[in-house]
RNA sequence: GCCCCGAUAGCCCAACGGCAGAGGCAGUGGUCUCAAACACCAUCCAGUGUGGGUUCGAAUCCCACUCGGGGCACCA
């Protein structure tokens, strides 16, 4: 109902709350978004977004990684693809145990309370999941299955017990994963991390380093290069070689001790050797005379933390063992030492030290007056390292190395030493990784309880699978779940001691807990049939859904939860359980929602509550914000953003849906031209931009669809034009992906039937996508000076003639001769003079 | 120290190696109004962090640097 001055005679603009409540019931009675419902013709396409954690209600980091994510899953939906989009809870874990401790309560309680208000919200704020594949980690029906692969994998080898020193948190009060350090301080509490000497379960992960690397191949382009660059790196692949050295012992007696070395080329210029101070080598080598000492040095190491070790600034520090071993290249006896720079969990704990080329050997020897010897001659060096104390790494020419003096090829000296040490029987090419296995146990309690058996007459039992799950017990509560430094399980009289399952003698079980890391190694898999009985998951299932067509999720997950789902993946392929070996075809990181350059924090005061901007601006708005923001890699800065902008947007794109007057069902056929172009363009170009994941100019590209629309209603072919109805329905349909309230009232004033989301994608007809004319650039040296409207299918020889002759072009040539002429036809022409 | 990513208008961001501007925010002027808000119309605004190179032509490709963000790090 435009008139001249473009105002409406209706209401300008329509309540989103009573939208959201009005749609919300539809959509629950209309069930659109069931898997299954698109047809058994329909191709498969799983979408995953990373489980939340239940802490609270959402948050805005929800917010952008949801709204991201069902751009893709409304968008397939759309293409009539079969859809499985579903949600459920990361839900054991420590928060949930220490609100319990806080009031007095079961972890359960917090847990699925939290559980209750975000799936609530997740309702309200529309996203298109599949309901019927709820899952919850902590459900006993879920957990079952983790202790069940947990055993599983102990039958192959891959999860085992070892007493070895581990990171400790002394807030939680339980052992941590190497990847759950980040510089020396407890990625959840950042609590200092010490270490510990505990005998704790294992995932022997490093059995698949090699596998978990090369298969990043099949990755690139669809992973972000940053995950695959972060995984290489914390694998951290190095070749090299293991070289055996004979160690003199006080008694007489001598014992070989094998270091890894990426330089064996540098042997020659071995001058000492230093072993781990913590580990056990260096108590089994160390001469009588010099016991003490060491037993002192290592008192020191234990008590310093990570953070002090990571310190590069901290002075070499270190015990002689009074041990010498033997270079066995040169035969020459050198001495042996301990010290913290060396770590006894990388390589063998023990190193060759070639001060003259390595920083941190020659800081050693220089602390300690050992003797540093060059025997690379580096060109461009500032000097001899025996007398500048820097080290020099790079290539040069071998010096005093026997039979490699004179060769100036570091490939060809690494090869021909390894070749000597094979053939003398004292060392072997070899492939080190930086990966550790993954620490398991916690001593907490909110986690899948280890199904262990230890009986004092059998040893380690598995709990029989028939005895599964290994339930937590729900009567503790409270101060009952205090970490002690011990799972608080232990101290479950009535839970932890049982009778053994091999010889039905008394026996305890394990007290400790899984990480919850665990939980989500695998839980895309289960949300195929989560009330599978006959197993983890359902293996049909698998073959027709998996792997996950598209994950979305935060990148602080690069290494810990990535890696290990693709571990446990792998296991499952070679346990014949599953037939492809990665389990996410493709990945998108989103970026975060920060306030004002940072991160949101309670501490800075810059949190923004979701539900605010919810209940301000609506869920919509909320929406199109988030995916209109930037590409969906970039953090969003909130303080940037215009919500408002968006509430302004959606409310002039659904006022063209009452303008239309062409009745439902009119064929666009012989409608504007020029107004149809700009729809299937627009339809066209979206298809590319999400495949590309380009979800803020899928936004702008609808804008300019809404502006045309608008100028066609207003000032052009005016409101009862079919293409007008065409155009609207395409905004609608469009619009659906990101803000599907307003989507939904527009399609109801546009005479259709509820729900736009499957109204099925407008099919584009490629001769509305071919212009009647382009408009060629006729540049001089780069420079334009003249446009011509040509057909589009112009000929080289023809658009050349047509530049030629335009006076504009005439005048700018001024006679000059023409070196070159350059035609990209029908677009441009580039004369050279 | 090593490895990634980024830098375009006051701000957020677009631009198959081919006219630097799609969209939005903010601003300015106008229409409408008693006035305002809303809405609508119009409009202002940078030569792409710096320096080289490749090319007929570079925001785009290459090299070096600056700044910002992130990852790894006594890893032998």
């Amino acid at each position: 109902m435009s008139e001249q001055t473009g105002r409406t005679d209706e209401a300008a603009t329509y309540d989103m709350t009573a939208a959201q409540e009005r749609w919300r019931k539809v959509w629950e009675e209309l069930d659109p978004f069931r898997v299954g419902s698109a047809g058994p013709d329909a191709e498969k396409r799983y979408a995953l977004t990373m489980f939340p954690y239940p802490s609270g209600d959402l948050h805005m980091g929800h917010a952008e990684v949801m709204a991201l994510h069902d751009v893709i899953a409304r968008y397939w939906w759309q293409r009539g693809y079969d859809v499985l989009n579903p949600i459920g809870w990361d839900s054991f874990g420590l928060p949930a145990e220490n609100a319990a401790i806080r009031n007095d309560e079961h972890p359960a309680t917090y847990t699925y309370a939290n559980i209750e208000t975000q799936a609530e919200s997740f309702r309200r704020y529309g996203i298109s999941f599949d309901w019927s594949r709820r899952l919850h980690t902590s459900d006993p029906e879920y957990y079952r299955w983790t202790q069940w692969l947990f055993l599983k994998f102990r039958e192959r080898g891959l999860a085992y017990r070892k007493n070895s020193p581990v990171n400790w948190c002394p807030n939680d009060q339980t052992v941590l994963a190497n990847e759950q350090v980040v510089q020396g301080m407890c990625e959840r509490c950042g609590a200092e991390v010490t270490k510990r000497e505990l005998n704790q379960w294992y995932f022997k992960v490093t059995d698949y380093a090699q596998r978990l690397l090369d298969d990043m191949d099949a990755l690139a382009g669809t992973w972000p290069d940053r995950v695959l660059a972060m995984q290489r790196n914390w694998i951290g692949r190095s070749e090299g070689a293991h070289v055996d050295f004979d160690i003199s012992l006080a008694d007489g007696s001598t014992r070989t001790v094998t270091v890894f070395t990426t330089r064996p080329d540098t042997l020659y210029g071995a001058t000492f050797m230093v072993v781990a101070a913590d580990a056990k080598l260096a108590a089994e080598v160390v001469a009588p005379a010099q016991q003490a000492a060491l037993a002192a040095y290592v008192e020191d190491v234990r008590k310093a933390t990570d953070i002090d070790r990571l310190s590069t600034e901290r002075p070499k520090s270190g015990v002689d063992l009074g041990v010498t071993a033997v270079n066995p290249v040169t035969g020459e006896r050198m001495p042996v030492w301990a010290s913290d720079y060396v770590l006894a969990d990388y390589g063998t704990g023990a190193i060759m030290a070639v001060p003259a080329h390595d920083q941190r050997d020659l800081d050693f020897a220089r602390a300690f007056g050992l003797p540093v010897r060059r025997v690379v001659d580096v060109p461009d060096a500032e000097g001899n390292p025996e007398e500048t104390f820097v080290a020099t790494t790079g290539d040069g020419t071998y010096v005093n190395s026997g039979p490699l003096d004179g060769l100036a090829d570091k490939a060809a000296g690494i090869s021909r030493i390894i070749e000597q040490l094979e053939a003398d029987g004292r060392g072997t090419g070899t492939v080190n990784f930086r990966l550790r296995d993954w620490l398991l146990s916690r001593q907490r309690f909110w986690g899948a309880p280890i199904p262990v058996v230890h009986c004092p007459d059998c040893g380690e039992v598995p709990v029989p699978e028939d005895q599964l799950p290994v339930r937590l017990p729900d009567d503790l509560r409270g101060a009952d779940l205090k970490p002690k430094g011990v799972s608080p399980l232990a101290a479950a009289e009535a839970w932890v001691n049982t009778e053994c399952p091999a010889c039905g003698g008394p026996a305890k079980r394990d007290s400790d807990t899984m990480d919850t890391f665990v939980d989500s190694s695998w839980y895309y898999l289960r949300y195929l049939d989560p009330h599978y009985e006959d197993g983890p998951f359902d293996p049909a299932q698998a073959r027709e859904w998996m792997p996950v067509a598209q994950y979305v999720g935060g990148v602080e997950h690069a290494i810990l939860h990535l890696l290990y789902s693709r571990f446990f993946t792998k296991v499952l392929h070679d346990m014949g359980m599953v037939d492809f070996v990665e389990p996410f075809s493709a990945l998108l990181n989103q970026g975060q929602v920060i306030n004002q350059g940072k991160a949101m924090s309670k501490s800075l005061g810059n949190g923004v509550n979701l539900g605010e901007m919810i209940d301000r601006y609506g869920v919509d708005a909320v929406r199109l914000t988030m995916v209109f923001a930037g590409p969906p890699e970039d953090d969003i800065d909130w303080a940037d953003m215009s919500p408002g902008g968006a509430v302004k947007f959606l409310q002039r794109a659904w006022r063209l849906a009452g303008d239309v007057t062409a009745p439902v069902g009119t064929s666009a056929e012989g409608g504007d031209v020029a107004l149809r172009r700009a729809t299937h363009k627009t339809l066209h170009e979206v298809e590319q931009l999400i495949e590309g994941h380009r979800f803020n100019v899928v936004v702008a590209r609808t804008m300019e669809l809404v502006n045309v629309t608008r100028k066609a209603i207003d000032s052009g072919c005016g409101p009862a034009d079919p293409a007008v109805r065409e155009a609207v329905e395409a905004v609608a349909i469009l619009l659906s992906l990101v803000a599907p309230y307003t989507a939904e009232e527009m399609w109801e004033r546009l005479g259709h039937q509820p729900t736009v989301a499957r109204a099925g994608w407008p099919t584009v007809d490629p001769a509305l996508l071919v212009e009647d004319t382009v408009t060629a650039v006729v540049q001089i040296q780069g420079k334009v000076k003249a446009r011509l409207e040509v057909a589009p299918d112009i000929s080289e020889a023809d658009l050349e003639q047509l530049a030629m002759a335009d006076p504009a072009v005439v005048r700018a040539i001024d006679g000059r001769p023409v070196r070159k002429v350059v035609v990209r036809a029908p677009k441009l022409v580039n004369v050279v003079v």
